[in-house]
DNA sequence: GTCTATACCGAGATAGAC
DNA sequence: GTCTATCTCGGTATAGAC
C-alpha cells in the first residue's frame, strides 16, 4: 500500500526549478495560450498550469497579466532576431530581401504564436495594439520598406508598393502558419513539404523573375 | 421643476421596439463586439448595451452566447450572398472569377466584422471552428476551387494552386480590411481610394494579364 | 416580451505561512 | 521563491414581477 503522506502529492508540482526556468516556462506557456485564445480569452490559471506552475507565480514574476503579455511578445521578437539595418552598397539587394523573407517565414512556421498574437490584437484599437505597433511593428515595417526600395531601384521586384509587400509577407505569408488549425480543417496539403512550397509561392509573387529557390539551406 | 416620476427614467430604455428589431440590433452589435474582441473577449453585457437592450434579452432571443455567435456568423454570410454555383459553359470564366473576387472584397470592406470573426477563431481548434468550416467555409472553398480550375483551363490566371488562390483572397485580400486598426496605426494610405487600389492589387496577383479594371461598377 | 434582481462561476490579484 | 487560502470583480444565465 502507498503511505498516506505520499498519496497527498501536489497536483502539478514538479522537481523544483531555478527561478529563471520558471520564468522561461511561463513565457513559453503564455505564448501558446495568448496565441490560441487572445489576451482576454487566455487565463493566467491555464498558463500557469501549462507551465507546471501555480497561478500566483505569474504575478510574482511578471507583476500582472498585461506585463506577462508584453514580455511574451518581447521574447518572441527577440527570437525572430534584430531588425535588419540597411547596408546601402553591400551585395545583392534582391538576395538580401529574399533572405529576409525566407527567414521570417521559416520563423513563422516554427513559432506561429507570434503572428497569432499580432493578428488577435489587430482588429481593435487598444493600448496593447499601440504599444505593439510602436515598439515592434513600425521599426520592422521601416526596414522592409527600405529593403523593398532597394530592390525596386535595382529594377527587380513586382509592381507593388511597400505597403502591399508588407501585407503580402505578413498576411498571405505568415497566416498560412498562424491559421493552421483552420486551414487544416479546410483540407489542402500541409506539412514540411508544404512549408517550402509556401515560401516559394510568396517569393514568386514578390520577385516574379526568380530568386525563389537559391540558397535553399 | 421636473416631477419625480419623470426623473426616474430607465438608464438605456428606448422607445419600445418590435421583437424582430431587437434581434436585428443584437446581431449587429454582436458582429462588432465579436469581431473586435473575439468570442471569449466579447461580453454579452457590452453587446446588449451597444444594442440599447438589456443583457438577459440575449438569452431570451438566442438562448445562449454560443447561439448568438452562430446566428451572427450566419447573418453575415447571408449578407455576403449565396455560394456561387458552377455554370460550366456560361460566359467568360475569367470575368466570373474576377467578379466574385471583387464582390467578396467590397463586402469585406463594408463588413470587416466577418473576416475578423473568422480570423479570431482560426488560431485554435474548437467546436466553433469546426462548425464554421463545415457550415460556411468549406462550401465556398469548393466553389472558389471550381472557378479557379475553369480560369486555369482557359489559359489565364497566375501559376498558383487553388489553395494558394484561396489564401491570397482571404488573407492578403480580406485582412487589409479586417486588420484596419493595426494597419492604420502603421501608417500607409487608407480610405475609399485605397480600397479600389487594394482590390486591383489582389486581382493583379491572381490575373496578371489584366482583368483588373473592367466593369468597375 | 421586457425588466430587475440575483445566482453561480471563474477570472486576476493579494496576504501570509512556509 | 513557493504555495494555500481568499478577496473582489465581472462574466453568463435564470427567476419571477410586470
Amino acid at each position: 500500500m502507498v503511505r498516506a503522506t505520499t498519496i497527498a502529492a501536489p497536483p502539478l508540482r514538479r522537481t523544483r526549478r531555478r527561478p529563471a526556468d520558471v520564468s522561461a516556462d511561463l513565457l513559453a506557456a503564455a505564448a501558446v495560450e495568448f496565441g490560441s485564445h487572445g489576451y482576454d480569452g487566455a487565463s493566467t490559471r491555464r498558463i500557469a498550469a501549462r507551465a507546471g506552475a501555480h497561478q500566483p507565480q505569474i504575478n510574482y514574476h511578471f507583476t500582472s497579466k498585461e506585463h506577462l503579455w508584453r514580455a511574451t511578445v518581447d521574447q518572441l521578437f527577440a527570437l525572430l532576431g534584430p531588425v535588419p539595418t540597411p547596408t546601402p552598397g553591400a551585395g545583392d539587394q534582391v538576395e538580401l530581401f529574399a533572405r529576409m523573407v525566407r527567414g521570417f517565414l521559416r520563423f513563422s512556421a516554427d513559432h506561429p504564436e507570434l503572428n497569432r498574437i499580432i493578428n488577435l490584437e489587430a482588429t481593435a484599437s487598444s493600448p496593447r495594439l499601440e504599444w505593439l505597433v510602436a515598439a515592434h511593428l513600425a521599426p520592422r515595417r521601416g526596414a522592409v520598406g527600405a529593403q523593398w526600395a532597394a530592390v525596386r531601384a535595382s529594377g527587380a521586384g513586382a509592381v507593388l508598393t511597400a505597403d502591399e509587400v508588407w501585407e503580402v509577407i505578413t498576411s498571405y505569408g505568415a497566416l498560412h502558419f498562424a491559421n493552421e488549425p483552420m486551414l487544416h480543417l479546410l483540407g489542402g496539403d500541409r506539412g514540411p513539404t508544404g512549408t517550402a512550397a509556401h515560401v516559394a509561392s510568396v517569393l514568386s509573387i514578390l520577385l516574379p523573375g526568380g530568386h525563389g529557390s537559391p540558397s535553399h539551406q
